[in-house]
DNA sequence: GTATTAATTAAACATTCATTTAATAAGAGA
DNA sequence: TCTCTTATTAAATGAATGTTTAATTAATAC
């Protein structure tokens, strides 16, 4: 009747979890509803509810996407090799395309406004962020015995490194000029080496 | 009967736009409804359609106020004095807590979500910003030609100092531990200090 | 004190909201 | 083929949505 065929869960789930992005990206996290993500998905509104139990539910299944989109972004942080060239890899990684597009902004803006009065989505975040300086710690430690870096106060460095890095990816389009996102990623490269103590 | 007293528009719609943001504040923008924003102004929902035209037009004279806030908040930048002492006020004041703390951080995570599919608040968000940076440029002019600080790529800078603002600020409160908000202002300032190169 | 203007509410509107309950349909295993 | 499970829809729910129209109330001007 549809047209559509009939799924299993693990590919309803996901397709619904999709539409619902698709959604939030074309009208907006407030104007996102369950008939609206529903016609997207192809779908009865009734289904979602099966699936997800209430609307809530199916926005956290959304987050925990959307959050295992950074750690998977994060796993690609640079781990072995010549210290030099790790530090290299690091940089380059922090301002490529890639790491500036893994999330779409108008759905990650809201879950963050959506995490300062939901505690446990608060927690998630500064977990991950916690992986994030840890990750940074340890690589400031290594790269400094290593003579690759120059820092006296690695957690100041740290926490340096990541404002910069935010600021930049979140806040970038609205003070650089269209084309121009490679030249500020070579400047936040240079603001970096500064910080690191290798200008 | 409702205990309330007969108001003038100048008094009237402020009073709403506050309970609007206090709404916004509690249970999200997606959560703000019309009829919500009227209990807590103490007020019929048909006054708030009666002062703003619509629900769209209301969000959108919020908007303003926080961007006002913003202007303001732009306006207080060190413009005179001595170079030097210049540079410290100016650095002072961008990792102050009246700087942190000058807007709701829910609600502007949801008008920088909003932003990214409505046009002309991008816009004005940009021109914000573009006011922010050419004022950092012009500083960094005086400043270089007075010896204060050394930089060999002034846009480079510029660029650098708001992604680190804007990243600190915005996402401080997911990487820091509670308490240390001072010592974080201390080290930005310091990482400041070294992309302008007087480290 | 009366006329006028502006603030405010009341009531009703169609629409959309998230959700429930029950029915249907399809595939899997026996 | 029959049974059982699971996917899916249909239909109905009451509440909430934003907005309109008309009525009411209070202050202002004359």
């Amino acid at each position: 009747m549809t047209g559509r065929k009939r799924q299993s869960a693990e590919e309803r789930k996901p397709a619904i979890l999709r539409a619902f992005h698709q959604v939030i990206e074309a009208e907006g996290f407030e104007n996102a509803s369950v008939a609206k993500v529903a016609r997207r998905a192809g779908v009865h509104p009734s289904l979602l509810i099966h699936y997800f139990g209430t609307k809530e539910k199916m926005v956290m299944a959304l987050v925990d996407e959307v959050l295992e989109t950074y750690a998977l972004l994060f796993a690609k942080l640079p781990e072995g090799g010549d210290p030099h060239e790790r530090l290299e890899r690091l940089l380059t990684l922090l301002w490529s395309l890639e790491w500036h597009e893994a999330v779409n902004f108008s759905v990650v803006f809201s879950f963050l406004a959506l995490s300062q009065r939901h505690d446990s989505l608060m927690e998630r975040v500064r977990n991950l962020y916690g992986r994030y300086r840890v990750y940074l710690l340890e690589q400031m430690d290594l790269l400094s015995k290593a003579g690759a870096i120059h820092v006296s106060d690695p957690t100041a460095s740290a926490e340096a490194l990541i404002s910069l890095c935010e600021g930049s990816h979140y806040f970038c389009r609205y003070h650089i000029e269209a084309g121009t996102f490679d030249a500020h990623c070579r400047h936040m490269i240079q603001a970096a080496r500064l910080i690191l103590g290798v200008g």
